[in-house]
RNA sequence: CGGGGUGUAGCUUAGUCUGGUAGAGCGCCUGGUUUGGGACCAGGAGGUCGUAGGUUCGAAUCCUAUCGCCCCGACCA
């Protein structure tokens, strides 16, 4: 039992000016939390409490799905991440220390970095300590604090430099029980957000840089969110726009023949689809093969579409490049001969083939069949160029971005978009760290294997976050009942008068027996201003003491987000404030 | 890192174009009247106008540099 006037919420009436949308204004207003920097926050006392709730459910959870729990350094050598996988990419987005010996008596100062995430620690921790297929499965998680220098910060808790994290990393002897252990997590995370009253969807995600085999995210729908999810509501697919594919392709399509022999044509000027598209041309769009030039860990490859198709980036990943960007035109020329805009793949047509890391192509090509593209050659097209016969494909894949409208891939009803907060990921992780690592154990035939592994985050402060986008009125937040920081509040309106602080005394002692966190607004304060809190830190149930009530012999219950206020005989008060809060915990 | 915007009291801001005493609301302090949905009256404290240079008799205002913050893009839990 907690008293306003001993405790510490600093409400706010009007928006901060930094904040522009409704979850991060009410984050301030509530006084949950207070801006040190950009994506540095503090957790204020009303702040702090929900993320302890929301931590200890991920806990409870993670608990009963066999995880266990340890504590791990945040400072790491930077030497962990030099033997890592994933170096190059992830030192971007690292605090790193500073490296300079000068002034401690050293010719050389230790270098270290902030820990991101923690597979370069756990890694190495338990190739130290596991060598027996009998003590695998094992999977370990922490909840605390991530550093991560994001370029852009964004909307409070959202996208934070510093921030909290719960992060699993399971340990499996072989795939089938890496997938077993994969879709126990799954299963704790569905757990996990139904039980903090959270809309959360498991959809299929793109693997990014932490690598591994497959993976879901969890998003909770919002329009402010960062992702689009493709999906078909009947179906039940999903899926990350990044990794979305649909059926749009169909799988048995026959290779076009040829219909005559490639020719070349004068473009001059027209170096874009749409140049093509429009007179004197009349090329249409899906009778264009666009060819784009990446580079991959330093080499230039090509990658093919259909005309009217736009890339989808994040899918160049199923490549195995480490590193990979757009090519500039400086870099393209010499390879293919030609600047952007007159650019193909037709066998004979590039410059230095010998150049290429590869040609992949997109299935929809196929559709085309036989098409038009740049003849390598600044000014000049080739037409009739057949799929199988003039493009030396090394490998074709998915690499276009889907459309909405288009068959999903599981049922081939049309796919919809709508925007998600990604609050957690999982991924199957494979043996890309126990490898670079020699995490290995010894099976029950003397041999050696790497121990195939998973790796887990639930993002708690933005989760805190998303609680309130998904949650909230034009007077503030509702908490849902399991991760309000407290479950009642008793507003006292004659705080100085014995009767009412000596009933809002008792019955918060009642209510906290039942199973309630409760706060009593104790504050000399009008009671406009107290009802206006109460509603903004979104407590979930009120009682109101007044002098005016005891009159009649009532207090009232009122629900937050529900309209009707039901009065109450003293007499019975404490009975019926209990039986309401057993049954919103049971609920909950 | 590219593009756009913005920095004035604890918070929200006016003033900047067109240089001339820095103004309001909220909050805070004192006194009074109030007291069931962000009260009212009277008085008061609080600002080197992000920072550093420059132009000028004179700079919040014009110029240059720099830093912070916000938004859009590429990345992430």
């Amino acid at each position: 039992m907690k008293y306003w006037s001993q405790f510490f919420i600093p409400t706010l009436k009007e928006s901060p000016a930094d904040a522009e949308i409704a979850s991060h204004k009410l984050l301030v207003r509530a006084g949950l939390v207070r801006k040190l920097g950009g994506g540095l926050y503090t957790y204020m006392p009303l702040g702090l409490r929900v993320m302890q709730k929301l931590s200890q459910i991920c806990r409870e959870e993670l608990d009963a799905a066999g995880g266990i729990e340890l504590w791990m350094p945040h400072v790491h050598p930077v030497e962990n991440w030099e033997q890592g996988p994933r170096w190059a990419a992830a030192r971007e987005i690292m605090f790193r220390t500073d490296h300079a010996g000068a002034g401690k008596g050293r010719s050389k100062e230790p270098e270290f970095v902030l820990g991101p995430t923690h597979e370069e620690v756990i890694t190495p921790l338990v190739k130290q300590e596991i060598t027996s297929y009998r003590d695998l499965p094992k999977n370990f998680y922490q909840i605390g604090t991530k550093f991560r220098n994001e370029i852009r910060p964004r909307y409070g808790l959202m996208r934070a430099r510093e921030f909290v994290m719960m992060d699993a990393y399971s340990f499996d002897a072989n795939d089938d029980g890496a997938v077993k252990s994969y879709f126990a997590m799954k299963a704790a995370y569905e757990a996990f957000f139904k039980r903090i009253g959270v809309t959360a969807i498991a959809v299929e995600a793109d693997t990014g840089v932490m690598g591994g085999s497959f993976s879901h995210e969890f998003m909770v729908p919002a329009e402010i969110g960062d992702d689009d999810v493709i999906y078909n509501e009947e179906s039940g697919y999903a899926a990350n726009r990044e990794k979305a594919t649909s059926a749009f392709v169909p799988a048995d399509l026959a290779a076009a023949a040829p219909v005559g022999v490639v020719e070349e044509f004068a473009t001059p000027g027209a170096t874009t689809i749409a140049a093509l598209a429009a007179q004197p041309y009349g090329i249409a769009g899906d009778q264009q093969f666009k060819t784009l030039v990446y580079m991959g860990d330093g080499k230039p490859f090509l990658v093919i579409l259909r005309g009217n198709d736009d890339l989808e980036e994040a899918k160049l990943g199923s490549l195995g490049f480490t590193l990979f960007r757009a090519a500039t035109p400086e870099e393209i020329e010499p390879v293919l001969g030609a600047k952007p805009g007159s650019l193909g793949a037709v066998k004979g047509t590039t410059k230095n083939p010998d150049a290429l890391a590869g040609i992949f192509a997109d299935h929809a090509i196929r559709l085309v069949g036989n098409g038009v593209t740049g003849a390598n050659k600044d000014g000049f097209h080739l037409k009739n160029v057949n799929v199988t016969r003039d493009l030396a494909i090394t490998k074709f894949g998915d690499f276009r971005r889907v459309r909405v409208g288009e068959p999903d891939p599981k049922g081939g009803r049309p796919l919809s978009v709508k925007r998600g907060i990604e609050v957690g990921h999982i991924f199957k992780l494979g043996t890309k760290y126990s490898e670079k690592f020699g995490a290995v154990y010894t099976d029950d035939a003397k041999q050696n294997h790497p121990m195939v592994m998973g790796c887990y985050g639930i993002g708690i402060s933005r989760t805190m976050q998303a609680v309130i986008e998904q949650s909230h009125d034009a007077d503030g937040i509702i908490w849902p009942w399991a991760v309000a920081p407290f479950q009642l509040i008793i507003v006292v309106l004659d705080p100085s008068l014995p009767e009412t602080s000596g009933l809002a005394k008792e019955l918060g002692g009642i209510a906290e027996k039942a199973g309630a966190d409760v706060l009593i607004d104790d504050r000399e304060e009008r009671p406009g201003i107290k009802f206006k809190d109460a509603d903004l830190i979104g407590i979930p149930m009120r009682v109101v003491i007044g002098s005016k009530g005891l009159k009649d012999g009532v207090i009232e219950l009122k629900i937050r987000g529900q309209k009707d206020v039901q009065k109450i005989p003293v007499a019975e008060a404490g009975e019926r404030l209990a039986a309401a809060i057993r049954q919103a915990s049971s609920r909950s």
